[in-house]
DNA sequence: CTGTTAGCGCCTTCAC
DNA sequence: GTGAAGGCGCTAACAG
């Protein structure tokens, strides 16, 4: 329609510099009362909007942080934006979101996208790209959920490997000795460790860790329901089953309800959605999404104000909450 | 630490003009091969990145689509969200998120927020706001899930009150009589269709509306929670309950479970996860997010590929998936 | 308290 | 096929 009105006419109807103008937009108190009034009027006759766009090619930064996910559809992520977005805004910054979809091969096009664009600073959840080209970066990024291959940067995670082992240890406790595993593909570090935590705490109760109750590769729910219901149907299926990822567990939930198998002991690394309210209901270590995103804003704040130390790794608790699957029993050893 | 490497620096370099640099960066077939290949050479020995805010300044517009929803954190809205960022990410536009939380009184705060940015377009969750200051701008939008206050523009949303009012229906078919509502706040226009679906159903069926069996202004799954405990302990507990949104019906699901009441028919308009894993599963209305995200990145397409017509509301269908729920019978009158 | 000048980095226009 | 000039809208730097 109109052409955009721009700060020069502003300061044209207000009878006054465009410097003037622009002082009254960004709330500089030096300027006189009454024409502060006057421009202001103008800004509303004219219904003025600024530039950012102008503005922060001037300023050589812009007022907006960069937030990168695995997937914002996994609850456990959209909380984490969630949470990040609810800290950030107040200090009116925009948040920009993209899913660095697990094998789309994108990662570093999209880090570089916005570096390209001039935030202020960026969130990451890195994949397994080398991140050494970011070495020489002034922008400040906090990598959440993993560590980034060849960079040493602030990291905020949680205790992966403590996690599934206090999870088997839990199982073992109420007398599991055949405890399977679904876990995510372990091109993932953070799956590793807790791969990891899983093999040792195994060997350490002294319990033997049969390959067929190894199920890796579960990269959603549907792929953890298939192979638990493939658990399911071993000659000897595991009494319990722990799973590494809140989606993962849902599916492997789907599976023991659809197959009257409820009486399989679960133990989840992540909670959701209803967990509480399947029975019985699940017990899980609770990877929260919601300290990781309040510790990763609180490192980034830390760093726009001028923090310069040494990168810092913050590691999240995840506690266990006990349910009740957690702390069934070993089911009888022969069943349908 | 080094200075930002401009195209100017790169034309240096390669000794060629900064348009002629320009050129080689926008893929621009009128560049002789040699020249192409310096050019190349250079931006690869001085590692340039383009300058996104300089280059939108001077386009006019930023290659940005803006998202508004209500809450990232809503599994409703992230799925949302995912599938628009798959659907645009591809067309070379980055996504801007933001939420626009009930009640916060930012929301054209928000939306001007994204106009400063010259973004290229945007999807909006609309709430209460006085959309008429959007009837001159030349940037297309469009809503999604509820129509804006004042002012007639694409919009995509599901049919509400066809969703209650088959909802009561396929209850009443299965013999109830006692129909309970949990309801979010009713300032939301999707809210009172939805509400006056239930309304119109239950007259049409010729079932008596007692008020105390509609519970308004569930905002999240807790308040839902409440709600359905206190329904549980009436006199005369409803044997039906619709629920009119996923993020309540959880909340409904939770109180059932933890009440023993699983018996207590349920609908929920909006699936949810794990909705078919709970005993009994629960009957659905799929209010799908993908097919509202897929729609409105359809019309938003159309309008930037210049599309000029009248605006246009999409309605997405709204199907009843049975899973259990809500084909139980009425339990008997008296309960615990 | 206010204004002038200059330029952020890029691309459009028009010339050659 | 290539280049020179100018400006997108704004704000730093420096006057006054």
């Amino acid at each position: 329609m109109n052409k955009m009105v721009t700060l020069a006419d502003v300061a044209r109807a207000a009878g006054v510099s465009a410097k003037t103008a622009s002082r009254v937009i960004n709330g500089d108190p030096q300027v006189a009362p009454a024409t502060r009034a006057r421009v202001e009027a103008a800004v509303e006759a004219l219904g003025y909007q600024v530039n950012v766009l102008a503005r922060s090619l001037r300023r050589g930064h812009d007022n907006v942080v960069g937030v990168i996910v695995e997937s914002v559809r996994d609850p456990f992520f959209s909380e984490v934006i969630g949470e990040l977005e609810q800290l950030i805004t107040p200090r009116g910054f925009t948040v920009m979101v993209a899913s660095n979809t697990r094998g789309s091969g994108r990662e570093r096009e999209i880090v570089e996208g916005f570096i390209q664009r001039s935030l202020v600073g960026m969130i990451v959840t890195p994949q397994d790209a080398d991140y050494s080209f970011l070495r020489s970066i002034r922008m400040p990024v906090v990598f959440i959920d993993r560590r980034p291959r060849n960079l040493d940067a602030d990291v905020v995670l949680a205790d992966d490997r403590g996690a599934t082992l206090e999870g088997v240890n839990h199982l073992a406790r109420y007398g599991h000795r055949s405890i399977a595993l679904i876990s995510d593909a372990l091109d993932v570090q953070t799956v590793r460790n807790r791969y990891e935590g899983y093999l040792d705490a195994m060997r350490e109760a002294g319990l033997p860790v049969d390959p067929s109750m190894v199920r890796i590769g579960c990269l959603d729910a549907d792929m953890a329901e298939k192979e638990t219901v493939d658990l399911l149907h071993l000659p000897q299926p595991p009494t319990a089953i722990l799973s590494t990822r809140g989606e993962t567990s849902q599916g492997v939930v789907r599976a023991l309800h659809r197959h009257d198998a409820t009486d399989v002991a679960v133990v989840s690394v992540g909670d959701f959605a209803l967990a509480d309210s399947v029975t019985p209901a699940i017990t899980v270590l609770d990877h929260s999404p919601t300290l990781i995103g309040r510790y990763a804003a609180e490192r980034l704040f830390a760093r726009l104000d001028g923090e310069s130390g040494h990168p810092i790794t913050t590691t999240i608790p995840v506690p266990l909450i006990a349910r009740g699957s957690g702390e069934l029993p070993p089911r009888a050893a022969v069943s349908g």
